[in-house]
DNA sequence: CCTGGAATGATATACTATAACACTCGGGAG
DNA sequence: CTCCCGAGTGTTATAGTATATCATTCCAGG
């Protein structure tokens, strides 16, 4: 049976369209915000929507040098930091890694899944689930700060296919 | 309202009945799995029950020394490989810290409550969340294969005092 | 201008985790 | 009994992730 909407990035998807709309989200974020949206942040936020996949902060630095940067890793922690706070990205958890937000600049909770073999990541915003969570801490008395859901697997597409990116597969 | 069967562990609760009951669970997992639970092993299942809050593995290793062993990271990672491939301990992904599971040798799925005053966790198996964690995945055709579920905040007992434990408010 | 805060540069270091190889010990095959 | 084998541990080195600290630059507002 097929999925009806997958939420996973399709495999021939037009991924310079992601970037762009991402970047001009960005700008319309900070903005709004009275921010700064320097060249370096932007180019941080750039390498972290090079893909769907989770990106870590020491291979972002690699490519800010491939730039002809001088960067060090406080550079790139700074960017991501930032990038962090407006909620332009999510920090994997389980990864060390960073990914794109997929609804920047909307309050929302966040689930993720992750495949383990073609290292795509999908956000979700499951309101169900979100009340599940909100229900379970409210039994207990507890006030929820923040939330950190990450589901690993396999997606639909990697069940139907031999693995494509088996350099991704989890640890 | 007052919390009707609050998880978190209660303040003057007899700790080291905890601490026996874990020590006596895991050695008849290892036991009944013709496993050793050799006596580094022991020692760090110990040293991460020595209270309710998730100790970092180098923290472990500062123990294992003061015991007079030589002891080198090595040494506490394959003891926590060990006690987690077990189920005897639980990482705690968003703090890199590891924390004893409060259901040695039961098939169960986990979430946890961290308090960012105390730093205690409470560890829950709700039902509602796990299977609305199922049903999101089987909505999108993923096959779950592991799941990060912790949630930061402030516990029942905490917002109701002032914070006791400072030193362990969340980054 | 000039000045104060934000941003970046630069260096050092802390913290987390694993690779690789040597050694010991105890149990089973022969 | 001896040999051998594999699990467990010892040891050293290194990989990978993140932050502290201070110097410098840049720019917007006075």
């Amino acid at each position: 049976m097929a999925v009806k909407h997958s939420i996973f990035p399709k495999s021939g998807h037009d991924h310079d369209h992601c970037v762009a709309t991402a970047l001009d989200a960005a700008e319309s974020v900070c903005g709004k915000a009275g921010e700064r949206l320097t060249p370096i942040r932007r180019r941080v936020l750039e390498l972290v929507w090079g893909s769907h996949r989770p990106i870590g902060a020491y291979a972002i630095l690699d490519r800010l040098k491939e730039d002809g940067r001088n960067a060090a890793p406080p550079t790139v922690y700074r960017a991501l930091d930032f990038l962090l706070e407006r909620g332009l990205i999510h920090r994997i958890e389980s990864l060390n890694a960073f990914v794109g937000c997929a609804h920047p600049g909307e309050s929302h909770l966040v689930q993720f899944l992750i495949c383990r073999s073609c290292g795509m990541t999908a956000e979700l915003d499951d309101r169900r689930l979100s009340e599940a969570i909100g229900r379970s801490a409210v039994d207990q008395g507890f006030d929820i700060q923040s939330r950190v859901v990450e589901l690993s697997g396999i997606c639909s597409a990697c069940q139907s296919a031999r693995p494509r990116h088996p350099a991704h597969a989890a640890r």
